[in-house]
RNA sequence: CGGGGCGUGGCGCAGCCUGGUAGCGCACCUGCCUUGGGCGCAGGGGGUCGUUGGUUCAAAUCCAAUCGCCCCGACCA
């Protein structure tokens, strides 16, 4: 697209914020004329907004197409049918927006289009000779969520890349898999994002098989770890604790571990600072029991994929058998947070939750609060850190009493020790060796996904292999969100005045402000103006110039909230010296060249930054 | 879906409690003025007060229903 002049372009800026923007990219979208509401969590993209999701888009496409992914286009309206043989038709939930067209057959808005990709391969891809292959679109999404909010975060219509591989084995699967793990790298470095791949709860695949791409923003929803030494990353549910040292947790005990345990009374006192406070202890002298149950409990089948989280999208879930509920208790250290999901993929669990009040008292004989793993008849999963303690306090099943001087082995028995608590910061990596994992904020901007033959096993999508022999797919699906990943750059990259675009998808590269009318000596403004948007145009560079007639202070505000990159003021104060003033948005100082002098540095600049 | 809040010119808000002919700032239009950080002066246009029903001589205001939107919780790119 060749420069453009402000006053032909639709940009209505706002001075004022809408009252229901409420995160920084909604309002500065909204602020800066990029985007309008039209319903809850759907928008208009504006001329402006819009050149940027291009951008974002070209980037996703140029890295996909590098990496050997072919892109395709299917259709927004999905027929039942398909989501019928998935089974999805019913397990998905409401998020699912279904209508019926004239006939009364029922179509659904794509959410996802696993159904449809593999159907289409399904009718077209034979043998193993024409694998591998990778298919991608970028393409409007509808979900129709419980609850839209901030703005392009979390819209109900948006627009995704997604893609989907298909392989003969799972070997060749995780070689697709790490290509677009690379690509998705190398899309957004070129966006320009600090981002952190992390790795997702995955069920039982295996380490490698899921990983969230998190752009790292104060305003991020998501909770990720991350070591300070190495590149571990991995988000709240998943981030694993490393081994310690050593353990010196109950140095103070002393030869108390000979003791015998002792019952003492701590009435109405259920929780560990309460107990603590109320007996003089630190609560990492504890074991705190949490009685959960454990659901869709099933022994593993050997390596048998066993279903990963996307189950709860209602997606096939590629086991067999029977499955059985059981209550357990779960214990770690008092000043330590139990993690569930991590007993649930121990386990190999559909689902591990909080137990009833009626459950626990049935199974402690005790209120609430006084549960502990001394004389409990559970199954007892055991935090390492908590399992190092020497000896500790507990509940000892039975209201208002708690028990002391418990050792593990002689008062209680461990089922099994294993990381179950939730990381905190200054826990050690569980990658590296000397590594400390800290807490980032992130937004999900990306998501891959090893998927295995789930989808082609339900829908019966096979290939011939060299042996004559019928095989499901083997697949991947890789998803990134466009839309929300430009709203992203925004949460990483803006100041008070505005939005600080990267250079590689801002709207345009550079805003000239011929700062006088254009009557009188603005005359001489606005052709300097227009030559150095020829000259620039012509070197490729992407021009906006705010041709407006407005004072100079209502130009730089426009120029400062839109965020273009770098800035060319022309006004009196240059035009006496025959210079222009150049400046970074993202910096304070301006530096003053002639107009020949700064088209050629302001090229170079935006050559530099685009192409990585 | 549960809990909380809000619907008044394009945007931000006041008015509502205590009914009595709808107001402010920004934006917009015209003229003058000004020209390096949302300038000044003067004039002007635009709102069936979310919708429906009720109470009343009279409803933005009181009552009921309904729709929409925002925030907090369980889901996801």
């Amino acid at each position: 697209m060749p420069a453009m002049k402000r006053s032909q372009l639709l940009v209505p800026t706002l001075k004022e914020a809408p009252a229901e923007a409420q995160v920084v990219s909604h309002i500065l979208l909204l602020r800066a004329g990029m985007i309008r509401k039209v319903a809850a969590g759907i928008y208009n993209f504006l001329p402006l907004g819009w050149r940027a999701v291009r951008k974002v888009e070209q980037i996703i496409r140029e890295e996909m197409n590098r990496a050997g992914a072919q892109e395709v286009h299917m259709p927004v309206v999905c027929p039942a049918e398909l989501w019928q043989e998935s089974g999805r038709w019913t397990k998905y939930g409401p998020e699912l927006l279904r209508l019926k067209d004239r006939k009364d057959t029922d179509f659904c808005l794509g959410p996802t289009h696993e159904e449809v990709v593999v159907a289409m391969v399904r009718a077209d891809v034979r043998s193993y000779r024409e694998l591998p292959l990778n298919l991608y679109q970028i393409q409007t999404k509808f979900r129709d969520e419980i609850r839209p909010r901030f703005g392009l975060m979390r819209g109900r219509e948006f627009i995704m890349k997604d893609a989907y591989s298909f392989d003969v084995d799972q070997a060749a699967a995780m070689v697709a898999y790490q290509k677009m793990f690379d690509a998705y790298g190398a899309i957004f470095r070129r966006c320009g994002l600090e981002f952190r791949a992390v790795e997702a709860d995955t069920g039982n695949i295996g380490g490698s098989s899921s990983h969230e791409f998190q752009v790292l923003a104060e305003s991020g929803e998501d909770l990720i770890f991350a070591c300070d030494a190495c590149t571990y990353a991995a988000n709240a549910e998943k981030a694993a604790v490393g081994k310690r040292g050593e353990t010196t947790e109950s140095q103070s005990f002393g030869d108390q571990r000979r003791k015998e345990k002792e019952v003492v009374a701590t009435p109405g006192k259920g929780k560990v600072e309460e107990v603590a406070a109320f007996m003089g202890a630190s609560a990492r002298e504890f074991v705190k029991t949490l009685i959960v149950r454990v659901d869709e409990f099933r022994e593993r089948s050997a390596g048998k994929p066993v279903a990963g989280p996307r189950e709860r999208n209602g997606e096939p879930d590629g086991t067999e058998g029977a499955t059985h509920t059981m209550l357990a208790a779960l214990c770690v250290r008092g000043d330590h947070e139990a993690n569930p999901v991590k007993l649930k993929l121990l386990l190999g669990a559909g689902t591990v939750e909080l137990a009833s009040d009626e459950e626990v008292t049935r199974a402690t004989h005790a209120a609430v609060g006084f549960a502990g793993p001394v004389g409990l008849d559970l199954p007892v999963y055991v935090d390492h850190d908590a399992a190092a303690l020497e000896t500790f306090i507990s509940g000892a099943n039975q209201t208002d009493a708690h028990v002391k001087n418990c050792v593990w082995g002689r008062d209680a028995k461990p089922t099994q020790v294993a990381d179950l608590r939730v990381a905190a910061v200054g826990d050690p990596c569980p990658r590296c060796a000397d590594g400390h994992l800290k807490t980032h904020r992130g937004i999900e901007v990306g998501h891959v996904f090893y998927l295995g033959d789930k989808y082609s096993r339900a829908m019966n999508a096979v290939y011939q292999d060299a042996g004559g022999n019928d095989a499901p797919f083997v697949m991947g699906c890789y998803g990134i969100g466009v839309t929300r990943t430009m709203a992203s750059a925004i949460e990483q990259s803006h100041d008070k005045d505005g939005i600080v675009w990267p250079m590689s998808i801002a709207p345009f590269h550079v805003a000239i402000l011929p700062l006088l009318s254009p009557t009188g000596d603005g005359a001489k403004t606005a052709a300097i103006a227009d030559e150095m948007e020829r000259a620039l145009e012509a070197r490729g560079v992407e021009v906006l110039v705010d041709d407006r007639d407005e004072r100079p202070g209502v130009k730089f505000k426009d120029a400062d909230l839109i965020g273009l990159p770098l800035r060319v003021s022309i006004g009196k104060k240059t035009l006496e010296t025959g210079k222009v003033e150049v400046k970074w948005r993202s910096q304070k100082e301006a530096v003053l060249m002639a107009p020949e002098e700064a088209v050629a540095w302001i090229a170079a600049e935006v050559a530099k930054a685009v192409e990585i």
